[in-house]
DNA sequence: GCAAACATGATTGTATACAATCGCTAATAC
DNA sequence: GTATTAGCGATTGTATACAATCATGTTTGC
């Protein structure tokens, strides 16, 4: 991808995330193209790179359209996030520089200092911000590959399953995770990474027969 | 992407795995075309695809390559397959079906009545499919997503840092891996998946400062 | 003779025209 | 009145023409 199509690609994944662009909603080349002053062509490029990426979803012949992760494609992201996370966080307990700690450390103090005055959208990026910069400090470039792709997808679940609210716990946890890793302590980083991300997951409504409503019959004719 | 390019697709990716197409080879985009018959649309369309997999390298306005995998690129491969694969074949000892077991019994079998009458690459590919199963084995999708990718490179890198010869321990590994998810016992399957990992990198020529030459001035300058 | 500028060919990047496909509406058959 | 079919509009899929870029080789200036 060069210059004009990152610019693009950015875009259109931070509308996804900032939930601008809606789950279901179909993105048309032609719109997006007139938007960015391009032709289709770098658009259908972007928009393939998002489908790899599963935060968009192409049907062929019908469009591209954002993401609405089902229940059990939510528990799969949750279950590799464990995985790697936790593996993740181990690592960076034991690579991690000094200079990579005082950022992260950084990262966590900007978060409980902020996460009541900004809003929920903003607090959710924060907080996948800071479980990407352990992706990051964990010397190898498969995690942080992996992690933003699953951490994407996240923003998406929590949008269509979440209650609407960030939890004050979240930051909180933040700090533990951090003082683990500044510890490094593996075992209790990983503990409480654990802990942290099942707690995300309990708190989506998996349980309250929420309905997607994918297609306008199935709003109408219920 | 359509049918057509998944066939394009797909014999690219075979070539490259059976080293057709070698390492730091061009794709020329006008030239797979015609191959094909097709326009340098769909052409380009799979190759940022496979460059998305990793499988090949697209250098802005110089065109696609293939994958010429680095140590460090490597080690990072195999790291991330031992973290991937050590919780799969866990999952797999709790989860795979009869059937699946069948399976997976089949094919560890046919690799150990066919191994020394085939040629290298397809062993080596037989190799990696019984790998995969146990990917598809361990119910969570991104297991072989992620695993499809890396086992793919896997191929190229062996082809780069390879000895040129199957090490006649690799089925009998595999074979100690089935007996262990037959038996459900994760603890063992992990075990074994493991060494078998270790072992494969391992037999790689890392350490014979082995050169890739990646420009002409390398070979007659060293 | 050597270095820098220029020209050329090959390849990729972008825009656009046209073809194929799909969903919807309306017309037709019964 | 209902079901099937035909046609239309909108959107995506493909081919192609043209622009931009890079590497190579040649010319030119000194």
């Amino acid at each position: 991808m060069n210059t004009k199509e990152i610019e693009i690609y950015k875009k259109i994944k931070q509308a996804i995330i900032q939930q601008k662009l809606r789950p279901n909603m179909q993105l048309v080349e032609k719109e997006i193209a007139e938007a960015f002053g391009v032709s289709r062509t770098p658009v259908r490029n972007v928009l393939r790179r998002l489908s790899y990426e599963r935060l968009v979803k192409i049907i062929e012949n019908k469009g591209a359209f954002v993401t609405c992760s089902s229940i059990e494609e939510a528990k799969e992201v949750f279950e590799m996030r464990r995985i790697l996370e936790s593996r993740a966080v181990r690592n960076a307990c034991r690579l991690s520089s000094e200079e990579q700690l005082r950022e992260l450390e950084k990262m966590v103090k900007e978060e409980l200092s902020t996460y009541q005055h900004v809003d929920y959208v903003e607090a959710i990026q924060m907080s996948g911000e800071f479980h990407l910069k352990i992706a990051e400090m964990a010397g190898n470039s498969y995690f942080y590959r992996y992690l933003e792709d699953l951490i994407s997808l996240t923003y998406v679940i929590i949008s269509i399953y979440g209650r609407g609210q960030e939890e004050k716990s979240t930051c909180l946890h933040h700090l533990d995770i951090f003082n683990a890793i500044k510890k490094r302590d593996e075992d209790l980083a990983e503990k409480v990474t654990l802990e942290h991300l099942n707690d995300i997951e309990d708190n989506l409504r998996f349980h309250e027969n929420l309905q997607i409503p994918t297609t306008l019959s199935e709003i109408f004719h219920p």
